[in-house]
RNA sequence: GCCAAAGUGGCGGAACUGGCAGACGCGCACGACUCAAACUCGUGUUCCUCCGGGAGUGUGGGUUCGAUUCCCACCUUUGGCACCA
């Protein structure tokens, strides 16, 4: 008899990879016959080293491709890289080698270490976003949004990491010390010349999740990142006859407003400042400016401000308050001045108690009676309007907007006056993508002195990054350093101009990358439309949450932009989306080099396979929590596909089994297929792998009873080879193919058919409560009748003690559950 | 402070629609195999117990014949936002 080998990950998982590779199994092409199914994960960075992370969020997902595949879709699982960014050029920079070369000798290695993951990728739509014919697309995407008025520039004042030496977008600067998100240097304000995209114009869209199937939490994220607010515009005017607008939520507070308040930044304070005032106006506006470097965000703080001399008048009543600037009212937000009531808002209140401002009540509580005076504290909630003329006695609720009465009759009312006029406003910004470095995408404009900014003609894309740069960070693009880069003649007059330096943000490139996975190398345009049609939108995007208010948005803009510019169809790029956790170190915190607690994956699988660590991975964690690596438990599933290597190695021994034994093996096995199924489509991997242990474990004691050589026992283990298959695809191949003898590959299977009466038991165990205490199990047939159930039950030996003789009030009874006694 | 999610054995976690809490696995203990150890296999493993049973899913209450599951209040943890007018 020939010896039993041992299960050897490293030898059929290489040599499987191998032949699917050369196979083209999973290559995924057009096919109307079939469904589609897009199951995109989000893109790594080509950092040079897979992380156990990339592990974690990728495999379940192609777990989850697989079975779909099996399922009969046609399923398209791509990869390529998100390759444009800092790292290379700071790499670049110590080491002193070009960020491309960084940049693809890293991608040449990620490539090997994702093949190592055995996932059906189909290799022949990766796409990295530094190739040319990539970025190529990428800059032709910005001339079309510049061209539709949806990219503009822009001097603004905008957040600027020193050490990174450039630009950062409000998503990139972090924490109350507002640090850059890359290395946690705290950034600085300057002011720049800056390319913005609009993303604001589409803020009530974004905010529309009806088409989408994604996570609430980062629902709720994308919608406070968004931060509408309704409420009304309402015109002051300074006593010099300035108009001065103002956003407030509070339009039924409007009688009540006893002073102003204006960013130190807004551009009327020196025009209102008294020359008594001015100086000490000056100075705090030049503290301002400094704490704005550091921090000037701190709720805590204590609110500073300073009084600019002037008065403006009230447009509701004519009233005339002083106008102050201080820190707490930002310029980036609403028009950077307010209104400020003191009696009903906390902040104002607070600043009113500081500088013995006056505080007028407009808004009487039901019970209480406020007093500007006395009151502790501002009164936010409902009640009656009072000091606001005709309005007094209007209702005011709970309600935000125009859903409360008070709010709704002022609007109105306001409308008609041609004072102000109901508003919405939104905490979302314009996406700010100018960066001054070197590795990203060019910004395919021209500046030319005479004919002002024009896109680079489309015929003379792309704009080609050069090579010979020094990528010293100077605070200048790197680009602007060159030569002759930048010279160049103006599209329109021919005279000669000047290029964008600058290049763009790479979440523009990240944006569109599961559009050029559709097709990598089409020259025509950024897809080919044939491609788009069959397999847009995708059906099920996988990654981090920590993109819900970067990339998540920026990337439901794009699709929107091009939906309205004719490019693309469809109103969202992606369907459903799930989020994984995240995996830490054994010591439980972040991973990290300097901590020394990172899991190399490569070193996990050549201890274990790659089996083993997909299977762990999947195994050990509620996959949207993550959790702390621990390699003591990666045990348990290496010893579960040992086991599994045996039942299907061992010689068959045929027995001669109890009926009832291979009739349990069977449902056994269908109740798997049933649960293995749900749980995949559900995300809820963990269960998988636990279901599968327990049918293992099952066979095993079928077997020992003598269940081998029935034809329960083959399709036993035809199935377990099946539902193995997309969790653990190198050892499920070598069953099926080499053990069992069955055609290459498990892969093309269809998945197996649930035999839905198989899973039914004949007799059910019930269990029998008294006063909802368990006191006793009875077994009687599946289909028993509620009276025979009960009788059953008050029969019971245990039962009746517990009874004591006392009457049954009430007998509850659950078909195939319990009966419950109540006496 | 606001928004969201989550609290179950020593640990990771399971429990369908309100119906046997702790599946599966780790760890641990004991046993078998071994000269011995590892591996492997078997048995046990929420706590207390007078061995009848009792208690138990963050805490306190409620609804219900019955609550990890539903409702109310609170506590804790994690993530996000944070003077947003």
């Amino acid at each position: 008899m020939k010896m039993t080998e041992k299960y050897n990950p490293a030898d059929i998982e290489s040599k499987w990879q191998a032949k699917w590779e050369a196979d083209g199994l999973y290559h995924a092409d057009i096919d109307p016959s079939r469904p589609k199914y897009y199951a995109l994960t989000m893109l790594p960075y080509p950092s040079g080293d897979l992380h156990i992370g990339h592990w974690y969020a990728m495999t379940p997902s192609d777990a989850r491709a697989r079975y779909l595949r099996m399922k009969g879709f046609n399923v398209m699982f791509p990869i390529g890289f998100d390759a444009f960014g800092l790292p290379a050029e700071n790499a670049a920079i110590k080491r002193n080698i070009h960020p491309k070369d960084w940049t693809y000798a890293n991608i040449d290695r990620m490539r090997g270490q994702l093949r190592s993951m055995g996932a059906m990728w189909d290799w022949r739509r990766e796409a990295a976003s530094c190739d040319q014919q990539y970025y190529y697309w990428t800059e032709w995407y910005f001339i079309q949004l510049f061209k539709n008025d949806l990219a503009y520039r822009k001097m603004s004042p905008v957040d600027f990491c020193p050490n990174c030496n450039t630009t950062l977008a409000r998503e990139q600067v972090w924490g109350e010390d507002r640090h850059c998100e890359r290395c946690d240097t705290p950034v600085i304000k300057k002011d720049l010349d800056q390319w913005f995209f609009r993303t604001t114009k589409y803020a009530d869209e974004l905010l529309d999740f009806t088409e989408i199937d994604w996570p609430d939490r980062v629902v709720a994220m994308q919608t406070n990142w968004i931060g509408r607010s309704e409420g009304a515009s309402v015109v002051f005017y300074t006593e010099q006859g300035d108009p001065m607008e103002i956003f407030t939520t509070r339009p039924d507070t409007l009688w009540g407003a006893t002073f102003m308040v204006l960013a130190p930044e807004h551009p009327l304070v020196d025009k209102v400042t008294t020359d008594a005032n001015r100086k000490e106006i000056e100075a705090y506006k030049l503290q301002a400016t400094r704490q704005d470097e550091i921090q000037r965000g701190a709720t805590d703080k204590e609110k500073t401000g300073v009084f600019t001399g002037g008065y403006a008048i009230n447009p509701v009543n004519q009233a005339r308050i002083p106008i102050w600037i201080a820190d707490y009212v930002m310029m980036g937000y609403g028009t950077g001045a307010i209104m400020a009531v003191p009696a009903h808002d906390e902040r104002d209140f607070e600043f009113a108690r500081k500088f013995d401002l006056e505080i007028i009540p407009v808004i009487q509580p039901a019970e209480a009676q406020c007093d500007g005076a006395t009151m502790p504290e501002a009164y936010i909630g409902p009640g009656l309007m009072i000091n606001s003329a005709h309005f007094d006695g209007t209702e005011v609720n709970d309600e935000k907007g125009s859903k409360n009465p008070g709010i709704k009759a002022v609007n109105n009312w306001l409308e008609e006056q041609e004072i102000g006029r109901a508003d919405v406003s939104y905490k979302l910004r314009d996406w700010l993508i100018s960066r001054q470095r070197y590795w990203g995408s060019p910004i395919p404009m021209i500046n030319c002195e005479k004919c002002g900014w024009h896109p680079v003609p489309e015929d003379q894309l792309p704009v080609l990054l050069p090579d010979d740069v020094e990528w010293l960070p100077t605070g200048e693009s790197p680009l602007k350093l060159h030569p002759t880069w930048k010279n160049t003649n103006c599209p329109e007059c021919g005279g000669p101009a000047e290029r964008e330096t600058d290049t763009m943000d790479t979440f523009m490139c990240s944006s569109w990358y599961h559009l050029r996975y559709l097709s990598p190398n089409f020259d025509k345009g950024m897809f080919d439309p044939e491609e788009f049609d069959y397999w847009m939108p995708v059906d099920t995007y996988t990654g981090g949450a920590e993109h819900a208010t970067m990339h998540l948005i920026y990337t439901r803009f794009f699709h929107k932009a091009g939906r309205d510019m004719g490019i693309i169809k469809g109103n969202e790029p992606m369907k459903q989306l799930r989020n994984q956790g995240q995996i830490l170190g054994p010591d439980g915190q972040r991973m990290s080099k300097s901590r020394g607690n990172v899991i190399d994956p490569d070193k996990q699988v050549s201890q274990y396979g790659a089996d083993a660590v997909r299977t762990y991975l999947m195994f050990g964690y509620r996959w949207v929590d993550g959790g702390p690596w621990k390699t003591e438990n990666i045990q348990g599933v290496v010893r579960w596909l040992h086991r599994i290597w045996s039942v299907f190695s061992e010689p068959v021994k045929p027995g001669n089994p109890d009926p009832a034994v291979l009739k349990s093996l069977r449902r056994k096995v269908h109740q798997t297929l049933k649960q293995v199924s749900n749980d995949i489509e559900s995300f809820e991997f963990n269960t998988i792998i636990s279901g599968l242990m327990e049918l293992l474990n099952e066979m095993i004691t079928a077997k020992d009873a003598g269940a081998a050589g029935s034809p329960e026992w083959d399709e036993a283990r035809k199935f377990y080879a099946l539902m193995l298959a997309p969790v653990a695809p190198h050892i499920a191949e070598e069953m099926w193919t080499e053990k069992l003898g069955n055609p290459y590959s498990v892969h093309a299977q269809p998945w197996p058919k649930l035999d839905e009466v198989a899973t039914k038991v004949d007799e059910v165990t019930l269990i029998v409560q008294v006063n909802g205490k368990l006191r006793d199990r009875i077994t009687v047939p599946a289909h028993v009748s509620e009276q025979d159930a009960k009788q059953t039950a008050l029969a019971s030996e245990a039962a009746q003690r517990f009874i004591e003789g006392k009457e049954p009030r009430k007998v509850i009874y659950v078909p195939g559950r319990l009966v419950n006694i109540v006496v």
